[in-house]
RNA sequence: CGGGGCAUAGCUCAGCCUGGUAGAGCGCACGGUUCGGGACCGUGAGGUCGGAGGUUCAAGUCCUCUUGCCCCGACCA
């Protein structure tokens, strides 16, 4: 491809609304164009860069066993309805109307086509387990779509679901797609790390995510250093309460006067004691009324975590306006003793710790040497906090690490969720009917380009992995003198030949100009074509990511480049 | 959904407080000088100032409403 019969419009400045450094480069380098919030075109550039990613997880699918289909974007509205998620799904998912309004959406996933589809064609345990996938655009119509593609509203997303007729069939296609994803992602020479994730809205008895580490990233994630345990923070356990702690003799149950204190850090300062040593409330709204969840005072509550254990469809801050009605301290001073709150459940950091220093449920007082069982019923403990770094690993005791992650993938076992709910059966081998064991697996492939951009730039542009660059190799001409031209049209069409994605900088622009495109687009390899090397019959070539230039004869550069961009697709 | 901000040329922005001829840089076109890391000089094209209504002799500027976009938070396969 010649640059000046292609389609690409760099951008010198910044464009106002990118936040983070993928999109920006994506927008700079003419990649993408922002025609409304997270919503994109994707430029000719930026989608090969796409259709490179779609081609690795195709073939890795394939590979894995599963099997393409396609199915619609737009979805008839009964089918939610069938399975519940019609009236539960939120804002999130787009409603349309046809002309005869009838109601419709479009997906933002596809459990319901997919396990209508499968319903109908398979009644046999003989026809199981089948593993379906697509790659489909899909809408969520996100509250605040930001980061272009890493988190847009419309966006390209492979998915793939499987059907069994046993959890340990399903166990053994869920082990196959992680190890797919895997290579998928080491394939573009992303830095990742599946762990385990909540299973949160979909349902499903495990999941894992699979995190690319970048600083922009939306999720934290617990890594262990030493045993490779993973997991999401709304997940990941640790123990950093004391074990065994020393019972300490109970003392009398007593007031303080704490003036001025409504946060945990001020009752601290005030009593001049570590916040360690006190313990924080929180109170939440739940369709089965309200919840006061107790924490250790340095601790942060983990709503996902307090909510899987609860059991509720919805979690939600107390707001300040009811708590006289429904706690019966104010806020900033409740506390477990004569609360009128109905369910009190309390963090295992608290277990066994004596003598608790709690809100007084009255302005300005707290209660010190509260104990659990004589002056108030004995809570439920569970897990509740988000684990810290440093804390102890769950699994070996090494301290954990927290890192920024990117969700690129994200695997459930779902179980029989859907196929309870949509009457997704097949007949086993005494003749019953029983419901399908499914399992779904997700990949954003804008997100995972956006990525890899996040994980591979300077400050000049992207340095792509060579797996998914637009193009693999530049061959930019530099000067104008005839001889220069005829050497690059001559080394392009020996890299054409030899099927490598080469674009030819053809532009009549200044070296300048040409190299801080070269930057900017991030070609992994550059063949500069000027007139005085070539005067010495010398071509000068470089990579992206070190760009140290290096000269040679037009034909050995064309062979060592060739080499190296084979060498490179296959990593 | 709460709080805040922005909307003027293809892009980045000034002008608004204090109403009176629509601006700059980049990009684009043309001419010239340049030509290995975003050159320079000259000329030029390009705008319903997001939309509607109002105040006024006069509105980009003041007022009201509205739409879009961005940020923080909450939310989130």
């Amino acid at each position: 491809m010649r640059w000046t019969r292609y389609f690409i419009n760099t951008l010198r400045e910044v464009p106002a609304d990118a936040d983070v450094i993928s999109q920006k480069l994506m927008m700079r380098s003419g990649m993408i164009r922002k025609v409304a919030a997270g919503i994109y075109t994707y430029l000719p550039l930026g989608l090969r860069s796409i259709k490179k990613m779609e081609a690795i997880v195709r073939e890795e699918m394939n590979r894995a066993g599963a099997v393409e289909l396609l199915m619609p974007a737009i979805q008839p509205a009964e089918l939610w309805i069938e399975s519940g998620r019609w009236s539960f799904y939120g804002k999130e998912l787009l409603r349309i109307k046809d002309r005869h309004e009838r109601d419709f959406i479009f997906g933002p996933t596809h459990e319901e086509v997919i396990t209508e589809t499968v319903r109908d064609a398979i009644s046999s345990y003989r026809q199981l387990p089948v593993n379906l996938y697509q790659i489909q655009t899909k809408f969520r119509d996100e509250v605040r779509p930001r980061f272009g593609l890493m988190r847009g509203r419309e966006f390209i997303m492979k998915d793939a679901y499987s059907f069994h007729t046993s959890r340990e069939s399903l166990d053994q296609t869920y082990d196959v797609m992680r190890g797919a994803y895997s290579r998928i992602f080491d394939r573009c020479s992303l830095d990742h790390v599946p762990v385990e994730a909540d299973t949160g809205n979909i349902g499903g008895s495990a999941s894992h995510e699979f995190m690319v580490l970048a600083q922009s990233g939306e999720d934290a994630v617990v890594a262990c250093p030493s045993c490779h345990y993973g997991a999401n923070v709304e997940k990941a356990t640790s123990q950093f309460f004391r074990e065994a702690q020393e019972s300490i003799a109970q003392q009398q149950l007593r007031e303080i006067t704490t003036p001025g204190t409504q946060t945990i850090d001020d009752v601290g300062r005030f009593l001049g004691v570590p916040t360690s040593e006190l313990v924080k409330t929180l109170v939440f709204r739940t369709e089965n009324g309200t919840v006061m969840v107790l924490v250790r005072g340095d601790r942060q509550g983990n709503e996902v975590k307090i909510k899987n254990f609860l059991g509720t469809q919805t979690l939600e801050l107390l707001p300040d306006s009811e708590f006289a009605t429904a706690v019966g301290g104010p806020v900033g001073y409740c506390g477990p003793v004569g609360t009128k709150a109905g369910r009190v459940v309390a963090d295992n950091s608290l277990k066994g710790m004596s003598n608790w220093t709690v809100g007084g449920n009255k302005v300005d007082t707290h209660t010190g040497n509260a104990n659990p069982g004589r002056d108030f019923p004995e809570p439920e403990y569970g897990d509740f906090t988000a684990a810290e770094a440093g804390d102890p690993c769950v699994r070996c005791g090494t301290p954990l690490e927290i890192h920024r992650g990117i969700e690129v993938g994200h695997i459930f076992k779902l179980g029989t969720k859907y196929s309870k709910a949509m009457n997704c059966v097949y007949l086993d081998e005494s003749s019953q009917r029983q419901p399908m064991i499914m399992g779904c697996y997700g990949l954003g492939i804008g997100r995972t380009v956006a990525a890899a951009i996040e994980q591979s730039h300077d400050n000049d542009g992207i340095i792509w992995p060579v797996p998914i660059a637009p193009f693999e190799v530049v061959v930019t001409v530099v000067g104008r003198e005839e001889n220069v031209g005829s050497a690059a049209e001559q080394i392009y069409a020996q890299l054409v030949d030899a099927g490598i994605d080469v674009l030819l900088d053809d532009r009549d622009e200044r070296p300048g100009v040409k190299f801080k495109d070269a930057d900017l687009i991030g070609f992994p390899f550059r063949i500069v074509i000027g007139s005085k090397s070539l005067a010495n019959g010398n071509v000068e070539w470089s990579t992206r990511r070190d760009r140290e230039k290096k000269l040679g004869e037009p034909a050995a550069v064309v062979s060592t480049v060739i080499e190296q961009v084979r060498a490179a697709r296959s990593v």
